[in-house]
DNA sequence: GTAAGGATTGGC
DNA sequence: CCAATCCTTACT
């Protein structure tokens, strides 16, 4: 009963700019270390497509910290940002193609760092296993009616075409 | 060892 | 528009 919604591997394996718009209306469930299950809409994500894209940290090379965005996709890359804010991103593509989608808004919370701070989320999840985990995963969902494209945020240091791409996805128009 | 900078947020 | 905040990365 669980897991009848869980999305498989396969999903995450394709392309990071179809993976991207399709999370929109998702589930993403978190089971908390209390045993309570919350599940949350994916209402805004952003695509970042492997090492030719100047905004995605793994164009800067494999490193520890980039590692896991060159697996295949189906696991959580998390990082710290300004020291202070855990953000969630589901890798995606095949094996050696460094790609992954930034969960930049769930319902209810707007901004990619406040829904790593309401997921309770720190670096235990990084390449936690989104098939197979017991306390993050992504359920299928009510598809998203309308979706709306701008390029992505906070990337200006990117260049063209990285900085005009509309790599960022959001449902309704609900900008913030 | 030291310094620079960041896929943000919140306040002015 | 601007500052807080502190870890990661790229140097010296």
């Amino acid at each position: 009963m669980k897991s009848e919604n869980r999305l498989p591997a396969d999903f995450f394996i394709r392309d990071v700019l179809e993976v991207a718009p399709e999370l929109l209306g998702k589930m993403l469930v978190r089971q908390f270390s209390d045993g309570r299950i919350e599940r949350y809409r994916i209402t805004e994500t952003e695509a970042y497509r492997g090492i030719e894209d100047r905004a995605c940290h793994a164009s800067k090379g494999r490193t520890p910290r980039t590692e896991v965005m060159f697996r295949e996709g189906g696991t959580v890359y998390v990082y710290l940002i300004y020291g202070q804010y855990w953000l969630l991103n589901l890798v995606t593509g095949p094996e050696d193609d460094a790609s992954a989608v930034l969960i930049r808004g769930i319902e209810g919370f707007s901004g990619p760092g406040r829904v790593g701070r309401e997921l309770q989320l720190d670096r235990s999840f990084y390449a936690e296993n989104l098939i197979s985990s017991e306390r993050i995963w992504v359920e299928d969902g009510e598809a998203a009616s309308q979706i709306t494209t701008t390029p992505r945020i906070g990337i200006h240091y990117a260049g063209e075409p990285w900085t005009s791409n509309c790599w960022r996805y959001l449902i309704n128009a609900s900008l913030r």
